[in-house]
DNA sequence: CAGAATAGCGTACAAATGTACGCTGAAAAT
DNA sequence: ATTTTCAGCGTACATTTGTACGCTATTCTG
């Protein structure tokens, strides 16, 4: 067995983690951490780190990959409540900006390496961002009928917009975030109006 | 008269702006330059950054807005070929595509620094993009006829997903760049043709 | 139990950074 | 003509960075 030694290698490892995590939530993008800090923030030795990632870039990727989980996490209990009550359009936004209210570096940390200098970054992010499109185009083709192609296009709409209203809901007083919520459903409803339209013409 | 030493002045602070600008566009964000280093593409001493930029922050505020009035020249050509020729949405994207296509270290700053970490960035950029979303929103609510606040919502939809656009633009082969517009343009007008399908129940 | 494996540490070093300080030569002001 | 101003430079220094190297103590293997 090699249990005790393998445990304490992942907790060390979650020190780290939790440390970038920490240092990112004040305002910091991951481009801008230097692994002695992110050292010094998990109370490690700098060389220390190396045992764990090969890379800051590693640990980037690594981050990324856990904000995803915990965006389809969330995912799942919005399409839960699409069942019980209300319109899926508010029930989705209202979801995501409640997880942009309690995670914000989470967020954070998806928004800004989305449009990072470096290409994985992007692309780690991008694909985390196609989960959430893929997931709500199915809905959209199941419950609507839609082609498969305009289904796409529109829940990739959709996403770029919620994405961008919590972008300016990370910027805005708490108190602002209601009128961004409600600014952010009356743009998915043009969407949703206008793709109906759009596919009924062309029937 | 204080002629040829003002003049030497500019010429050298534009040294600087360019310098910077062609660090930029080979796959670097801003934050990541360092003082050093663009005084040295610019070809003058560190210490001389000085007389030009109290900081880099400063610089990187200088960029943006130069940056900004490029992308307002680039309103008024889209506006004359309005009058021409096609439809609105097409010429507005195309015309948004070809200048990414020509100034991607400008377009590509605009979006990095969309979401910097510095929140002067953030708003400098925001305040760009707003230029396009007011001009956009009166161009609707004069030609449609719509109430300015649902134009407004329109028109900043609008410029969300076309500045997305332009960032997949960014990352995917030329090839693939005309795809890419099409999509806009149909995700563009889902919305066009949803807002007024939502204005016309409304009545 | 003896020996191998390895997580974490401390030391060390070269490279790069921001910027303080004082100088110089040319332009501007007097 | 003399003095003042000031853009640009060179030197200098304290910080911070990434990481190579070897040691130690603990855990795992046989």
């Amino acid at each position: 067995m090699t249990a005790k030694r393998t445990l304490q290698k992942e907790k060390t490892r979650r020190l780290i983690i939790d440390a970038a995590f920490r240092l990112l939530s004040q305002e910091r993008s991951f481009i801008s951490l230097s692994l002695r800090e992110v050292t010094r923030e998990a109370g490690i030795a700098p060389t220390s780190f190396y045992r764990h990632f090969s890379d800051m870039e590693e640990l980037g990727l690594t981050l990324v990959d856990e904000s995803g989980v915990a965006l389809r996490q969330l995912m799942r209990r919005a399409r839960q409540r699409f069942n019980d009550q209300g319109s899926v359009i508010r029930i989705s936004v209202e979801t995501f900006m409640e997880f942009i209210h309690s995670n914000p570096n989470v967020f954070g940390l998806l928004l800004r390496e989305r449009s990072s200098s470096l290409l994985s970054f992007r692309k780690a992010v991008s694909r985390e961002l196609q989960y959430f499109v893929v997931e709500l185009a199915d809905y959209i083709e199941q419950t609507q009928g839609y082609p498969s192609t305009e289904a796409r296009m529109q829940a990739e709409a959709m996403v770029v917009l919620v994405f961008n209203a919590g972008a300016d809901a990370l910027d805005c007083k708490i108190s602002e975030r209601k009128q961004l919520t409600e600014k952010a459903i009356t743009q998915l409803r043009f969407i949703a109006k206008g793709a109906d339209e759009f596919l009924a013409l062309r029937k």
